[in-house]
DNA sequence: AAGTAAATGCAACAATGTTGCGTTTAAGAT
DNA sequence: ATCTTAAACGCAACATTGTTGCATTTACTT
């Protein structure tokens, strides 16, 4: 569908930062760092891009996680979420060396039995290690020259 | 063992302020922000408990969590940790309703395969919900050992 | 093409965490 | 017990991350 009518289905303006955003969540399927999108779109305003990613998590369109270090990061919905609350249920994966992080869509959260009185309602798996790419970087002792590709 | 001894062995000056910090974390078995100890210790200035909690962590005595907020957080280690890199492959549990965070020593993070090229390091659990306490204020004919479906 | 609510850009503020530096103190040595 | 000194502390200043108020601009409806 397209990207425009994908925005403004969910009661929101396609403006041009807003598009470009949703684009580049899209089509990469990485949890992205403010950090990383405001390097990725210079001409967005700091603040607009927080708003743009608060209405996006609010809308449903986008998800927000954390990091091994806490930091924030957002990601595309795969299913369609109702507003608010997020029917996220996968693993995300968070590379120690190039420190992006990968939704796999594919793997869900395992089931897990926790005693006491806990009422569980939900929970986050994040794995951590080395992506492919890093790996095969350290294994074949390429040169990092070619790591500029990577967004950190 | 002796807290004052403890603290010592890790190569750490036993200063009261540590003394009162990590007798706290070791008595409670909780995952404290920041704010919770400052709160509790309003004679420890700020940047010091910052100090103290980042030693503590280098020296092995406590590792550092993430709330399902983000806010960093900081509990006992349970096994002996070898300095910096800790050994804690335990699940957390943070309340949503009073915000406490939990560190369950009993159960283990879940084995989990993974698709692709990436190389798992490790991982985090983070479970959320209702916490025994916040529970019965709610809801008082729960069966505190039920084991409820994860969802997400 | 015009009207309007929504979105943006900017400045200021707030929360959280870090660094530099002069002073104090814990703990081993005398 | 006192001395010595590296470690720890307290304070101020700074850095980063995220929020809020408000005037201006823009996307979408009619």
């Amino acid at each position: 569908m397209d990207i425009v009518q994908q925005i403004r289905d969910k009661g929101l303006k396609a403006t041009p930062a807003r598009q470009l955003v949703y684009a580049e969540l899209t089509r990469s399927h990485m949890a992205y760092s403010h950090a990383e999108l405001e390097a990725l779109f210079l001409d967005i305003d700091r603040v607009t891009l927080y708003r743009i990613l608060k209405d996006f998590e609010d809308a449903g369109l986008v998800h927000k996680v954390f990091d091994t270090q806490g930091s924030t990061r957002f990601a595309i919905c795969h299913h369609t979420c109702p507003g608010k609350h997020h029917a996220e249920n996968h693993v995300h994966f968070n590379c120690n060396d190039c420190g992006r992080m990968f939704c796999l869509q594919a793997v869900q959260t395992p089931e897990i039995n926790i005693p006491g009185g806990f009422r569980v309602a939900g929970m986050h798996t994040l794995i951590y290690g080395s992506c492919e790419k890093c790996n095969q970087l350290t294994d074949k002792n390429e040169p990092t020259d070619k790591i500029q590709e990577v967004i950190v």
